[in-house]
DNA sequence: TATTCTTATGCCTCACCGGT
DNA sequence: ACCGGTGAGGCATAAGAATA
């Protein structure tokens, strides 16, 4: 960022929904550097709305977190870890512990990478070395220490009026402080007394007008203490939180009417455990081993393949039975693995659904581009524009079958909204594409979701494009209708229905 | 703009646990 | 046994988002 042209800061504002600045930032000459060297006046001056300002900080201080993340890191890991607590006190400290997250977050994209980008967020638990050995200097220091985050523009606003915040402003401030402490204590969901205390007492002491009716800080501590449970409510794959739900959330000899209908459901969650499809304990432990695989880095993929296939039975039991996606997934995890997705579209039809997709875009990729009907698409605008910028023959083929993928839906008349949300959020149910930057090699990103959750992250366009194939078959999703002759199209000739 | 739906909060009670 | 502290679930409701 900071090398970065004044063009290239205002193509990253279009990216980041700022588009509206981009005149200003042009007539001021806003370059990388100066764009970092911007302060809370000069962020004032540049941009109107409140609102963008305080996304535009927010982008700012997001990247500089994550660069003195990485240098902190790169800093820690060359100098000898006992040193570390002579090198750090105060500020420094909190910095750096602060910005591990980031780093943290990159090195485990990275180590993580495998079947084709897919990203396993269970994994995260096991990659906490260096966090830990932080957390646990932090926890010592955390009594003396404690120094209130930097909070979001919008909130320094209003707490530099020192005026006392509205209820959503009170609720950004206790949303910001918990995931500090979650940072602080290392992902911990259950800070101490103490450490409620310190936090609170540290935001009135700053702020002594939010204790407008002296009352304050009982109501603080509260307040950030149900936050907390908040966030534990729906956690269901932490120990500790399963711990304490079993030992506070069962009540012995209950009588109200809550617990009468919390019984059932207790047992529900153990047939979803043990679900009724299980035929005989050989498939439990084959369910039960591919759950712990999956929480693995390192996989025994051949393994993995053989539990897969003797497991599939059950597998379509559930889906016949229209079991909830998310308990399938559940059981089984590397569902969530395009090459896993892929093996059991060829299980269920002996076909090769991403070879298959290669092959047709290759061979349809200049037709479709070709065709008057997406000609003045915005899409083929875009690639229009990104083709003047390259040379490469790989790299043009790879853009010019991205973009013929994302105009399938236009070709055919079809609701593109059903079958991809390029740069936007995903809005439907059904399985459907999340594409951002198609045309930009660096920067672009594939993802399948379903029922508005990400099923799986995807390399390119081609297996992104065999991965929403793939969903509809794997999880007998009906197509939709107004993505129907899309679907069509490409399942007719994946199935060699008809000849090219 | 009014209404409905969803999400999140605040406060309550209950159960558990360690200290006295 | 009692007390104080804690976390969980429940429930009413505020706030925000979506929809008609």
């Amino acid at each position: 960022m900071e090398n970065w042209s004044v063009d290239q800061v205002c193509n990253w504002l279009r990216q980041s929904n700022l588009g509206e600045l981009v005149p200003k930032f042009r007539e001021e000459e806003v370059s990388g550097a100066a764009l970092l060297a911007l302060n809370d006046r000069m962020v004032q001056q540049l941009v109107k709305k409140i609102g963008h300002q305080a996304v535009l900080m927010d982008l700012i201080n997001k990247y500089q977190q994550q660069k003195s993340g990485l240098e902190s890191l790169t800093y820690c890991c060359e100098t000898a870890s006992p040193k570390y607590p002579e090198v750090i006190s105060g500020a420094t400290d909190r910095q750096m512990l602060h910005s591990t997250g980031p780093m943290e977050q990159k090195k485990y994209l990275c180590s993580t990478e495998n079947e084709g980008g897919l990203i396993d967020h269970r994994v995260l638990k096991q990659k906490k070395n260096l966090k830990s050995f932080f957390a646990r200097y932090k926890t010592l220091q955390w009594t003396s220490s404690y120094a209130l985050p930097d909070f979001p523009y919008d909130v320094k606003c209003i707490l530099a009026e020192k005026r006392c915040p509205d209820h959503s402003m009170r609720i950004r401030i206790i949303e910001f402080l918990q995931a500090d402490m979650t940072k602080y204590l290392e992902g911990s969901l259950y800070p101490n007394s103490q450490q409620y205390n310190i936090v609170v007492n540290a935001l009135l002491q700053a702020y002594p007008f939010l204790d407008e009716d002296g009352n304050g800080f009982l109501l603080w501590k509260r307040a950030l203490k149900d936050r907390f449970k908040y966030v534990r409510r729906p956690i269901e794959d932490d120990e500790q939180v399963l711990r304490n739900k079993c030992k506070f959330g069962h009540r012995r000899g209950q009588t109200r009417k809550s617990c009468a209908e919390n019984k059932p459901a207790d047992v529900q969650v153990q047939v979803e455990e043990e679900p009724v499809h299980l035929e005989g304990s050989a498939m439990d432990v084959n369910i039960k081993w591919l759950k712990q695989e999956y929480m693995k880095t390192q996989r025994n993929w051949k393994e993995v393949d053989n539990r897969m296939n003797v497991t599939i039975e059950i597998r379509r039991k559930m889906i016949s039975d229209k079991a909830p996606l998310k308990d399938i997934l559940r059981l089984f995890p590397f569902l969530r693995c395009p090459y896993q997705l892929f093996r059991e579209f060829q299980l269920l039809t002996h076909m090769d659904i991403y070879k298959k997709t290669v092959e047709i875009l290759e061979i349809y990729s200049e037709n479709i581009l070709s065709l008057y009907a997406v000609r003045n698409n915005p899409i083929n605008i875009m690639l229009q524009e990104n083709l003047k910028r390259h040379t490469e023959e790989d790299i043009l083929k790879y853009m010019k079958m991205t973009a013929a993928c994302l105009l399938l839906p236009d070709v055919f008349g079809d609701d593109s909204s059903l079958f991809v949300a390029v740069n936007e959020e995903v809005k439907v149910v059904t399985p459907v594409l999340e594409v951002k930057n198609p045309f930009n090699v660096n920067s672009c990103e594939f993802a399948l979701y379903i029922e508005r959750e990400e099923l799986v992250q995807l390399d390119d366009c081609t297996m992104a494009l065999a991965a929403l194939v793939a969903a509809f078959h794997v999880f007998d999703i009906p197509c939709p209708k107004r993505i129907h002759r899309t679907l069509n199209f490409l399942e007719s000739l994946v199935f060699e229905v008809r000849s090219p």
